[in-house]
DNA sequence: CCAATTCTGTACCAATCGGTACGATCAATA
DNA sequence: TATTGATCGTACCGATTGGTACAGAATTGG
């Protein structure tokens, strides 16, 4: 069997800068052939479905990265480990904030109706991780959930605002009171605000 | 003088929905007529710099709205009122996080380089005035200026997340969770952020 | 070596892009 | 009511869109 000439993995690295750039709408076919090197031809080689199949093929690469760098980490090491770990990945993945995250942009536009499926999942399967980690070092349930959630949101919250006001401190600091957040040791029991609770009970998505 | 026979600020709105759909660059003029209901021709004559004098009027649109609405208050009315204020709403405006952050959502592409300046000037006002209703509660400046920027961050990252996981209760959960932050009562004296201190486990970030 | 198969550049397609031109249409004033 | 100038629809422009077709270059197994 031939050998490829070269990888789609190339590709699919060049391709998720286009679509960080641009937007998945935005970016258009030629900006990506520029950014790839590669003609039209291999493109449609590589990606029969066109634009939204390479769209599917960096979900799926942003995923399996994670999976694999963050989540399983969290969900079997050691939990303190594995959360400082975390932060450490995600500030070096994210450039201390020049970097955005696609699945969080995709999220924001349109293009979460098509990639509803996996943008769901990444975000899910990361709150989870951690929340099982945080569960790990002796946080109850919904506290651990709870924290899990604040902590993913905050993330995203970070790169949003970093990139808005083009100050990656904004990112750095951000992510250190996280941490701090993250592994500060175990309240006993702390008392609910108010009697209104907030919903606290398990939110399951639908 | 004519009087107009459609207001401009009609299409405003109209034309921000198209943009929070498609964004900035996935925005096709066909649809801003559809959505609008105005030809090519009323549109150019409204903004004659096209897409990206629609956009720029958008902005400037939702920068006004936040500022009487949310950021004077906090500046001038009584800061726990304001506060309580703002939150309520941010949740209409954003609609439980059905509807998400055009400025947040221009901030995560390339769009952000055009409107470099609104963009950043919309969040630094919303901090600085959080800010200002914090320190008027009691806080001192420091832990002010970390708590709003905390805040203002976490609204982005609940709008992310909510529409991520396409589960509103995420965004209340969210909300509920950063207004008893911000009415806590002030606490008093804690070190500020820069120490690492914390656990003072195995060394932190780079 | 050569054939088989994988890869890749180019030409091309209908459709749509953002934007312009301009005559028709409208409401208000005089 | 006639005039006026703002408002609006439509036809049209060159350029570009996402996508297809296909011949030829590259790379392997035999």
């Amino acid at each position: 069997m031939p050998r490829m000439l070269a990888e789609k993995s190339d590709a699919v690295a060049a391709i998720a800068e286009v679509f960080r750039e641009h937007g998945y709408e935005g970016a258009s076919l030629s900006q990506i052939t520029a950014a790839t090197g590669f003609g039209k031809g291999s493109l449609y080689h590589f990606f029969p479905g066109g634009k939204e199949d390479m769209a599917a093929h960096i979900l799926a690469h942003i995923d399996h990265w994670f999976e694999t760098e963050l989540f399983a980490p969290l969900r079997t090491g050691d939990p303190a480990t594995a959360i400082a770990r975390m932060m450490q990945s995600v500030t070096t993945y994210f450039q201390s904030g020049h970097r955005i995250c696609l699945v969080g942009a995709f999220a924001l536009t349109g293009t979460r109706d098509r990639f509803a499926t996996p943008i769901a999942h990444y975000f899910r399967r990361w709150i989870n991780a951690l929340e099982t980690a945080l569960h790990r070092t002796g946080l109850d349930q919904t506290q651990a959930s709870q924290q899990a959630e604040t902590a993913v949101l905050a993330i995203q919250g970070a790169l949003v605002l970093a990139r808005a006001l083009n100050d990656e401190t904004v990112f750095t600091r951000a992510l250190h009171r996280i941490e701090a957040d993250l592994l500060r040791p175990a309240r006993p029991a702390s008392q609910p605000p108010t009697g209104q609770g907030s919903g606290g009970l398990d939110g399951g998505a639908a």
